[in-house]
DNA sequence: TAGCACATGAAAGTAATACTATTATTTTTG
DNA sequence: CAAAAATAATAGTATTACTTTCATGTGCTA
């Protein structure tokens, strides 16, 4: 797997970045120490500028990569639903029976994140915190529609439509199989959210994550 | 209900506001014209010399009732959970059969939201509008601990435990009652969301309100 | 009805943000 | 080694999110 991993470069829309970030060292840097920043600040009090002071290089130069931190953030968000895709295709695309299927397919959106070491300058663990505490920050916003009709959410929508095909597969009656995948794939972020900061309102914890949640619900939905 | 309800105020946690916005007609006219200026730009535009503009009045007046605009989402927000948890007491109270009572209330958080004549100066479509597009916004912060402890967001709270008892009372071995309420929550929101802007990704549209997605959740998810 | 409190308005000021533009310097590469 | 490309340094702009000070108006109350 390693092996394999090593040789792959997860696609993103090039509309995100004004210079590929994959194509220099600086480039790398700055997405490198931007997941630890913004991790460190929020979203809302991470600046370029202090992004240049940390990785000792100019607010301007920045911005020869990124138009503005609203494209970091769309990003640094479908690289980290195209490196989940990945997992996602790799982990369930050999499996015959479609209800195994769906169930690794539940496991990989909805467990916790693990480092990938194919990926160095890319801490995929604090990326997912970002991602939690941060994705809807990236389409709440008054250019949604715009933004999407230019591609920025392919890949998330992608992956809700990839699960919501298994869910139809296994069970071609029920009648709302797009809004329970997208349940999943957003309701694990909400229950990580909730583990974090409103414990009271979830029953998942760091021992249960929400992998149990869900694929009670999605087959006690299906199973009718 | 009218006669009933005309007597009614939401109380909202007065630490979301300097001076009262309901203490004076300036303050209605506040928080009135905040509700349609957000609507109309988002919360992300939307400023307080904005509005001061818009209403004649000064920029530093708006202080005198808000701190920032933070604080008026934190209030705009829980006067809107207030005014819903309200519908939802009103409505599951006098049901007696507890699964009736929990498709009731289910039905009161995702049915579409109408205007209600006992609060002249704040139209309940539009801040249900605000809810659904910026609601996220009030709680993913780098304060949402603290501002936790401070109360800012129990009136949500208590109605994601109203639900989760309600579930817990109509099945008291299913595992997830919290979980399944917050998702009800949160899920209806962002089901109204996905019909505006990514309709690929629901099954539910104009026609069909999220209530008809999340009663067959729950239930199927309890009836085990 | 004078006077005082209090609400609001007007205007100016500050620090930070989110950029843009220009020019200089360094690094890469053919 | 020279030219091109990348990066750095510096300065500048408009906007935001406030804060401060002072002026004005309005309504109660003694």
């Amino acid at each position: 797997m390693k092996h394999l991993l090593q040789t792959i470069k997860i696609e993103v829309n090039n509309k995100t970045f004004v210079k590929d970030p994959e194509s220099s060292a600086l480039g790398k840097r700055i997405v490198e120490h931007s997941i630890l920043m913004i991790h460190e600040l929020g979203f809302d009090s991470f600046t370029f500028k202090k992004l240049g002071d940390r990785i000792g290089s100019n607010e301007s130069s920045i911005y020869r990569y990124f138009e503005n931190k609203h494209k970091l953030l769309l990003y640094l968000t479908s690289w980290y639903w195209g490196w989940l895709e990945y997992q996602f295709v790799f982990a369930t695309n050999s499996i015959a029976d479609p209800a195994d299927k769906l169930r690794k397919a539940i496991e990989v959106v909805s467990k916790p994140v693990v480092l990938d070491a194919s990926f160095s300058h890319i801490n995929e663990v604090l990326l997912n915190d970002i991602i939690v505490n941060e994705y809807s920050k990236s389409y709440l916003t008054k250019e949604v529609d715009t933004e999407n009709k230019e591609g920025y959410f392919e890949v998330y929508k992608r992956l809700v439509l990839r699960i919501s095909e298994m869910i139809r597969e296994l069970c071609p009656e029920y009648p709302f199989p797009s809004s329970l995948a997208s349940t999943v794939l957003e309701g694990t972020l909400h229950q990580y959210f909730l583990v974090q900061h409103f414990p009271s309102l979830t029953d998942c914890s760091d021992g249960v994550p929400p992998t149990d949640y869900f694929t009670d619900l999605v087959f006690n939905s299906i199973d009718t």
